[in-house]
DNA sequence: TTGTCGGCCGATCGCCGACAA
DNA sequence: TTGTCGGCGATCGGCCGACAA
């Protein structure tokens, strides 16, 4: 997932450590949010935290629920290793802080209008304005295609319409099958997003009691980063 | 699952070996069905097959796709140990060529149009006069309602009427909810079974080229045949 | 006897403007 | 500006007898 589009999904209260910067590790607070305890037998630390080197970030999503997470490689030695170079298109700064690199975002929580099977998609105004293309006015009524893609890169169509009395912007044919592929309910967010080069990207956060699971999966390096 | 739904499911093809039986065991045959190639370290014997005893027969049906197998215990000790008692409700014979047991059953390969969204189920009349409850004649037209259960005990509806011109049998109401649910296509195959209590079930056969792993799972013995 | 087809009817889907918050 | 509602037309699911293999 690419960090910026990761970062929008995620919202600005997730604040994700820059690679090589010192962090605390605390296992106990770990293992009680993970779903089974973990093995720590090779934490030989008596003490309740670690100090510690973040040695790689992976932003990643999952494939059922798009719920967007990070994964977080922490080295205990002291005193830090030197710092591997950070992957060719990894910016640094993200998450730490840094600018939105040039994407645009705008989340809504979906109405029960929107959630339902036999409605659209209103779409706020500073919405449209800020993230979709511009429409054709004079047209009766003002209508077009767009092309969004979720997290996994696949893409989504939708129309866009602007009508009503008074008028305003809807998301109609295709926006039905995205709410059911996604399993979206009321209460859920949507995030549009635009980046420089006026591509459009769709994420979704959920508002369930759904929760990962934090388990451990080895991280294995970029190569020549041994 | 119960041996007597199981076999009907199976087949006459299908043929079991009874508990206590000898068989020989080719290590290199199951390993070329197995998904992966199983762990044969404690097999210590440089002979391409291996006399044993059936100390067990377990069977089963894939949750997904309702598919039966067996699951076959086998010993090498020779002589073969002595035979422990078969528990109760399990019937000797079965699968060994024995007797149905009371369960008359009837298959049927799904046409195009048994399996078409649109339509419901054509019943050959010989499975209706074996298998369903008999019909009221008099009513204009003979239709009732008949409740089967698969093989994992879930149950099913379905309206069976008597029409058209000519007549015939037909299941309607619930066959299409049961053709999506088992996610059945045209050339898979039904079966219609009543034990000696009257009670209705129904398996199904798929022609796809799905094959079952094969793997090893622990055998758990029954409490007291140890 | 039974597989397939077209007809037909009701349910649902989904687009629409009206209206009010 | 935008959330919700009722209307309504299009589509689909599914029950029917006709007919032929």
């Amino acid at each position: 997932v690419h960090p910026y589009v990761w970062k929008a999904c995620a919202g600005t209260a997730a604040k994700i450590p820059a690679i090589g910067s010192r962090v605390y590790y605390f296992p106990q607070g770990h293992a009680e949010q993970s779903s089974c305890w973990p093995d720590f037998s090779a934490v030989l630390c008596r003490r309740s935290f670690v100090l510690c080197t973040v040695s790689a970030v992976r932003f990643l999503a999952s494939p059922d629920t798009d719920e967007v997470f990070a994964q977080i490689a922490l080295d205990p030695r002291f005193p830090p290793p030197p710092l591997v170079p950070v992957p060719v298109g990894t910016p640094d700064g993200v998450g730490g802080g840094g600018g939105s690199g040039g994407v645009v975002s705008f989340a809504k929580i979906l109405t029960p209008s929107d959630a339902n099977n036999g409605g659209g998609f209103s779409v706020p105004r500073f919405c449209a304005d800020l993230i979709f293309p511009g429409l054709d006015f004079k047209a009766e009524p003002p209508v077009q295609t767009i092309s969004v893609r979720d997290v996994h890169g696949t893409r989504w169509v939708f129309r866009h319409i602007y009508r009503g009395t008074p008028r305003r912007h809807l998301l109609t044919t295709g926006w039905s099958k995205f709410v059911n592929c996604k399993k979206l309910v009321a209460g859920d967010s949507v995030v549009f997003m635009k980046n420089d080069a006026g591509e459009l990207f769709v994420g979704v956060r959920r508002t369930g009691r759904f929760c990962g699971s934090m388990d451990y999966v080895p991280y294995r390096p970029p190569a020549g980063a041994g």
